[in-house]
DNA sequence: GAAGAGGAGATCA
DNA sequence: TGATCTCCTCTTC
């Protein structure tokens, strides 16, 4: 990350967290995205730190989605998207910025957009700057939205493509590309891009590790370079309900034991976090499967479909 | 038919 | 060499 400076706002878009009263410049120009002299992007945060917080919950919806569901508001959390509301403004939202407390919100919403990037990186193992993305990691994260927002497939739409190249390009382009999901695909690129130019800003300040948190860097093992094992991979999962839920989630989280809800996806998952694309339930099974000799993971005492436990609960 | 169980050889870091 | 991955057959739900 470049600008590690930390003290003084240096793009204007972040002036209202500084002084709160600032309106900054909305959207950027439709062209080639700035980049801050530092290494770090001023980008759509103009957007999302300004009065129209409902811009990141738009632009997160799933326009092809067929239902809602926490897959739907990945970046969202409970916390600001009520059950059952889809991505509108939840109540509690609503009074905050009745009250004038948009400062809060902002951070609120900013926080959790950059914890589901981070996840996002650790599961597929890439980095938060997409400046610093391979032509592979381009796929992996091009692969990875279209499975988040229920996006039909591009294709080598962005084959060879490194994340420079990708960030250089316009929302224009970004539909030439692809009619269909370049345009969601451009401002969820815009959203990470923007995250980590937060991420650069926010460094310094921001020392407080949540319990979430501390969970994540005991079961993820990408952040030690080691390879990842299955077991890791499904605990991430089901320690991020919000955005894995529908996929696996706990029947009984004190004891371990998790259900797999849709095992297509959480082998599709499993592939693209293991570059095996091949990958399906069968063969996940198996693997989970070779975990019972092993003492990892077992069929709970009451055995049923699709439900499994680990041995040591978290 | 999908999921579960497990054997066995292949692959990869 | 360990940890899967892959393919397979058979059984269970």
């Amino acid at each position: 990350m470049g600008n590690l400076d930390g003290g003084s706002a240096t793009h204007p878009s972040l002036s209202v967290l500084d002084a709160g009263d600032a309106k900054p410049p909305r959207h950027l120009p439709p062209g080639a995205p700035e980049r801050h002299p530092q290494g770090v992007y001023p980008s759509c945060f103009d957007a999302l730190l300004s009065e129209d917080v409902a811009w990141l919950l738009k632009a997160t919806e799933a326009p092809h989605a067929p239902q809602a569901g926490p897959e739907q508001c990945p970046i969202i959390d409970s916390q600001l998207v009520s059950p059952g509301q889809g991505c509108s403004l939840s109540p509690q939202l609503e009074e905050q910025v009745e009250e004038g407390s948009l400062e809060q919100v902002q951070t609120l919403v900013v926080g959790e957009v950059m914890k589901d990037i981070e996840t996002a990186c650790k599961l597929l193992n890439i980095m938060a700057d997409p400046m610093e993305w391979s032509a592979g990691n381009v796929q992996k994260w091009v692969l990875w939205t279209e499975h988040l927002y229920r996006l039909p497939q591009v294709g080598g739409a962005f084959r060879e493509l490194s994340g420079r190249d990708l960030c250089a390009m316009n929302e224009e382009d970004f539909r030439q590309r692809c009619l269909q999901s370049g345009d969601v695909l451009h401002a969820h690129l815009d959203i990470w891009k923007s995250a980590t130019w937060m991420k650069a800003r926010c460094t310094l300040e921001d020392n407080k590790i949540s319990e979430r948190e501390e969970l994540w860097a005991e079961a993820d093992s990408s952040c030690s370079g080691q390879p990842i094992h299955l077991w890791q991979f499904l605990r991430e999962l089901l320690l991020k309900p919000h955005t894995y839920g529908r996929c696996i989630r706990w029947l009984n989280k004190e004891k371990g034991i998790f259900k797999i809800e849709d095992s297509a996806s959480v082998a599709r998952l499993w592939g693209l976090r293991k570059n095996r694309p091949a990958m399906n339930y069968d063969k996940l099974s198996r693997s989970i499967r070779q975990y019972y000799k092993k003492g990892i993971i077992r069929k709970p005492a009451v055995s049923q479909r699709l439900v499994y436990q680990f041995v040591h609960p978290v």
